[in-house]
DNA sequence: CAAAAAGTTCAATTTAAAATGAACTTTTTG
DNA sequence: CAAAAAGTTCATTTTAAATTGAACTTTTTG
């Protein structure tokens, strides 16, 4: 004899495809599948969520719901909500687009724009002598990558406000 | 008793480093790093290159070499330069980025752009009844992709025009 | 303060994607 | 037109990245 099972149906399908479409654009930007399927299942949420239903709707492990969850809340895509008389954390989507994009631009783009910055100017280094690259096809494939690297640089503020609110 | 081997030597530092700088750039987009070590190679050269060449300096395998001079031809990245009295395709790298930023656009962010399109116009059909969605937490979340598509939509052309001529 | 619950960490495993290379097709040329 | 060279394809192997889950730390509470 059994009290009826706590209510963990299966997600609705339109609860899935909704997943299915942020684990697409998670796998488009280099994210790791289980964190478009937690954000997925959080925007998709009509209550903020503590993480051992997370794992359990979409079968997850602990290890991967945890460190995703982390990182989304690094990027400012998913917050804590306190929630009385319950000691588990409870999650939410964030879903302004403005604090997604930025979040991505700071926690994914702007450090690998840094890393090109320094590799460049070691490539610079490299072709230099008596302070200056003499070989004007090598001035010009460096020239090129810093003109790259400037259009990028202005591009991120730019992309960043078309997203604003 | 041999003649002098062909001139293979390594390849000097500042293309090695070079090269690498494309690779993570590939990487960081989603490509394979091998199309980031042969866009990087032809890239840092002198000369258009043969793909047996090119696959005997980097040291990789004649399908990886032929998939991924595809996939940058494809994307308008490499162009194949005829040189008389030489049957094999010699390639040089197109560094225009208008050129490389629009076939980016072109091969990858549109399609999977008009995937998106077709995904939330189903998840629209799973919550309609009667020609509307009556739930309105429901409507708000298929709106606010909507808005994240068309802001998409939106930044491309954008982004291309940030980085024409 | 002991036991349970919540959450994190990380070595080991699994999985998905990329690379390989042998077989194949196409093109060239003597 | 036969043989060689160039290039493609794709089944198998390798590799890198993500996931798992057991051990651990931290927090809560009776």
């Amino acid at each position: 004899m059994s009290l009826p099972a706590q209510d963990s149906d299966q997600l609705p399908e339109w609860r899935i495809a909704m997943i299915d479409l942020f684990v697409s654009g998670a796998l488009l930007v280099g994210l790791p599948k289980s964190v478009g399927q937690i954000y997925g299942y959080l925007y998709s949420a009509q209550d903020p969520t503590p993480m051992d239903q997370i794992i359990a709707e979409l079968g997850i492990s602990k290890g991967s719901a945890s460190q995703g969850l982390k990182f989304l809340r690094q990027l400012g895509a998913v917050k804590v909500q306190f929630i009385l008389g319950d000691r588990r954390d409870h999650f939410i989507a964030e879903v302004k687009s403005k604090k997604l994009m930025g979040g991505f631009i700071r926690e994914k783009l702007s450090p690998a724009l840094e890393d090109g910055v320094d590799r460049i100017a070691h490539i610079r280094t490299l072709l230099t002598y008596d302070g200056l690259i003499k070989e004007p096809r090598h001035r010009d494939q460096v020239v090129k990558l810093e003109t790259w690297q400037k259009k990028m640089k202005l591009a991120l503020p730019i992309i960043q406000k078309l997203f604003g609110e």
